[in-house]
DNA sequence: TGATTTGGTGAGTAAACACTTACTAACCTC
DNA sequence: GAGGTTAGTAAGTGTTTACTCACCAAATCA
């Protein structure tokens, strides 16, 4: 009697709704492709860490490519930092303005992944990147450049290309990550310091020295 | 009678010396490395640029990896800006020190290929990411650190963190460069404009306002 | 001239890869 | 409780990958 192949019992593992699995998927796939890339992460590797089957990895993403966009275009939102600042900015007060804004990148960093997700997504070239960069930076840049150029008009900053002087401030701190978080250099000073230092170089930078008036009445008092 | 396997001669590439054959290897390996990152790259697609087989690749490179290694380790000097800066530095030609240092950051720039193989090993976590990275920005950022505190003690420049002033301003360059080659966002100024820009707005921030004393006098002229 | 070294190849190989197939089991109605 | 829909899986498939093997021929040397 030939031994009939009793199919054993699939293992399911929790049978969640929708939306829920596909969180986890995200979560699961964002970390892994953050720190390997798109290339360096296998389809394997992210069902094991959201804890699926491959197969269903791929029930509900068509392909990997699909899931990486995906990613990518949930990872958006950035305007609650405007919003912040637009009350700073409506007194023209430049301390907070661009305090908040160095801030909101070396301290709080929402999300750690995405400086690394961001830049691997422009290396490899991904066709979502742009849109990614837009979101993530541009705006904030765009807005900056906009301040920028209405307190050059009020005579309270002198004449810059704002654009330029605005991708300097952005620069500054966001290299301050970069070397922070990809080569490991250590933060030598607390973060407030850090951010004091760099707005402070930068407002004196580009300041009209009216202060002058102020210093010269020092000078004679 | 059987047909003998008459074996169809081989057909021989061009007999190269070792070190010729090693130079193309490496040049084709890192370009391709630079646009494609370590996992993107095939060993297939790096032996048909430089024009042989794969085994011969593996005759000279015992791994990929290995020649990953090489490439990074050779791509080390820098010190030739250091040796232009000197003699501006001696002189305590501030603006001639920072705008030959945004200069070779921006317009020159030797190898294009050098900031993505950067930012792609210090991403996949090359062991040889670190020292990269010290022999391409850390020595600059450092010598930079050591003028800007000879200049603070000299009373030229107020006092600030002398490494944080001078990751702010390389910051400045380096992210200008990023945004520019990773994300497309055109230069909207010449490259004399832009350093110029850059250096002015450094320098006004961390310079004394010893020019107060001047326009004390030119107040009351 | 003949042996040795050096530069070269075509044709593999085992493992890893993205993605499929064919199926099962839980849940939700009516 | 039958019938459909949704959530799940084990076990593939064909291809690509880093790397190897066995062999060949042009230089170089004895």
């Amino acid at each position: 009697m030939p031994a009939q192949p009793m199919p054993r019992p699939r293992a399911t593992a929790h049978r969640a709704p929708r939306h829920e699995r596909l969180a986890g998927i995200i979560e699961a796939a964002s970390s892994l492709f953050a720190s390997n890339g798109f290339k360096g992460t296998t389809t394997r590797e992210i069902a094991k860490a959201a804890g699926i089957s491959e197969a269903l990895l791929f029930k509900h993403f068509p392909t990997k490519r699909a899931l990486y966009a995906a990613i990518l275009a949930e990872k958006s939102p950035v305007s609650q930092l405007v919003a912040a600042v637009e009350e700073a900015a409506a007194k023209r007060d430049d301390e907070r303005v661009f305090t908040l804004i160095a801030s909101y990148r070396i301290k709080r960093m929402s999300d750690p992944t995405l400086l690394r997700l961001l830049l691997y997504s422009a290396l490899e070239g991904h066709e979502l990147s742009d849109m990614f960069f837009r979101n993530q930076h541009r705006t904030v840049y765009e807005y900056v450049a906009g301040y920028i150029q209405r307190r050059i008009k009020e005579g309270a900053f002198r004449e810059v290309d704002p654009l330029l002087a605005a991708r300097a401030f952005i620069g500054m701190i966001v290299y301050h990550r970069l070397v922070h978080e990809l080569f490991q250099v250590p933060m030598h000073r607390s973060p407030e310091d850090t951010v004091a230092t760099y707005v402070a170089l930068f407002l004196d930078g580009i300041r009209t020295k009216t202060s002058t008036i102020e210093n010269v009445r020092r000078l004679r008092l």
